[in-house]
DNA sequence: TGCATATCCTACTTAATTAGTAGGGTAATA
DNA sequence: TATTACCCTACTAATTAAGTAGGATATGCA
């Protein structure tokens, strides 16, 4: 399942990446608009801010933006910010990989094999989808 | 993540497939040829069973069996009996369908676009997949 | 018939993760 | 200097995952 915290941030993005302008919005708009705990997607988009999707401003007029413009935000980024890796096994993993402990060979390993193939298929709708294209009507 | 659960029952049903034999596996023979608790492994291949993809013997010389040849085993099946639904979000479940309580309209959710194009790749990789497919070297 | 074998089944337990909440600290602006 | 709004740590409740315990039930064989 997907986590709320991937959900929560990805419409977050979505909801700045949709304004004209590119000036700071407040965490209470966002949650208020998209439905959202304020104080648990403050802790969202302080994380977001803290992997270089976000910029912020403190004080009256303050809020966040977008540092990129939505086209050149991958979603591969985004998920492996929230989400964590792609793959749903270590053993798959480009950027986590970690050897399972109860496999001897992991070329003959049938759960291997599948989940590679998931990896790969999920690797390319990541890497060919941006925050903008999610956008468009 | 992929469950344990799911991660044995794959390599359970491939270690049956693999056999020459159609005659029924011990738990116990599974367990310590994949390196998995018995106890566990006990629960999986039973609901296996439950959901038609195993057949069981009792007594001696019993144990498990697969009840359909392993090219007529399709991976959608079996992840949906161990892993759950294949999608990630209820919203765009086929089998599972729930709409999401804060969100006004899926036409227009970012999360919902890009998990339906999840769910259709997945979904395409499991239905070309049997457990025959699992098994080559 | 009765013993050994091996699955069947329910109910626990323990650990980890998720989804928040509480509450104050810090920086910027007017 | 007061107000605004992000910054940050720590805590908590609920759920799920992963595995255990222990006995019930059915089968085959001597």
């Amino acid at each position: 399942m997907l986590s709320k915290k991937t959900k929560y941030g990805i419409k977050a993005l979505t909801y700045l990446a949709r304004l004209e302008h590119k000036l700071p919005v407040q965490i209470a708009i966002i949650s208020e608009s998209e439905n959202i705990s304020l104080k648990f997607l403050e802790r969202i988009l302080l994380t977001l801010r803290k992997n270089g999707i976000l910029g912020s401003k403190k004080g009256k007029g303050g809020g966040y933006y977008l540092l990129k413009d939505p086209s050149e935000i991958q979603m591969t980024v985004v998920m492996r910010i929230l989400e964590g890796p792609i793959s749903m096994v270590p053993c798959v993993s480009l950027n986590f990989y970690e050897k399972c402990a109860d496999c001897p060979d992991e070329n003959l390993c049938a759960v291997h094999r599948l989940m590679t193939q998931l990896r790969d298929s999920s690797l390319q709708i990541f890497r060919n989808t941006t925050l903008a294209d999610l956008c468009g009507k």
